[in-house]
DNA sequence: TTGACATGCAAGCAAATGCTTGCATATTGT
DNA sequence: ACAATATGCAAGCATTTGCTTGCATGTCAA
């Protein structure tokens, strides 16, 4: 399965955009606290992290029986430079372009 | 089905990638010549150009017997707004929100 | 008008997906 | 040590998805 398909598919469910959307409000979420706010057994909630880990869009950290979830935001930066920016109109297109170009010197 | 749940599913599958990919190379294919670079019945193609039209991410117009097929990069930019630049790192949010300011100015 | 072309519609089917329940394992605090 | 807490693993099941085959409809061109 490539990235892009992982990525796609691990957005392609409202409970998981829903978990994106937890743990941008608050990073760093065990696994019982982001059940809280999911109408689903604990185990839904795995299966759908784990989806999102697969995908590189969630990263986790042990400590001791707890398991800490992070939002990693990269790949989505990798679909918006293969599949938004691409796609965009092409009035806008050399604006945008002429942007990243100055982005990109401000990388870290 | 809400609009984001529309997209990504439509974006989930790689022979619909694919066919986004064909008609950027060239937009307002038939839906024949997008049958020739898809391993695949022509029945299949038509319901993979149905979950994109559902999406809103092709659009059709009918000459005679035939249906030609345009992007319309207009939802990708949706999904860009809501699902990328929201989960930015703060470090590279400041310097593109500048610029998406800048880029607005250029909107036609 | 008639045959070839372009597409639509619908049923069928294997595989993937989303979710559950039941039980197992590991860590913490008293 | 032991009970409560936090999580994992696996089987089962209903629904959805991706694809096919067969037939129907509409349009063009000679």
């Amino acid at each position: 399965m490539s990235d892009a398909d992982l990525l796609f598919k691990a957005l392609a469910d409202p409970g998981r955009r829903k978990l994106m959307d937890r743990l941008h409000a608050h990073d760093g979420q065990t696994l019982s606290e982001l059940c809280q706010h999911l109408d689903m057994t604990r185990q839904g909630v795995t299966q759908h992290l784990a989806v999102l880990e697969a995908a590189n869009l969630v990263v986790v950290q042990w400590r001791g029986r707890e398991k800490l979830h992070f939002l990693n935001p990269v790949p989505l930066q990798e679909i918006y430079d293969r599949w938004i920016r691409k796609f965009e109109r092409p009035r806008l297109k050399a604006l945008r372009d002429l942007k990243r170009r100055l982005e990109d010197g401000g990388e870290d």
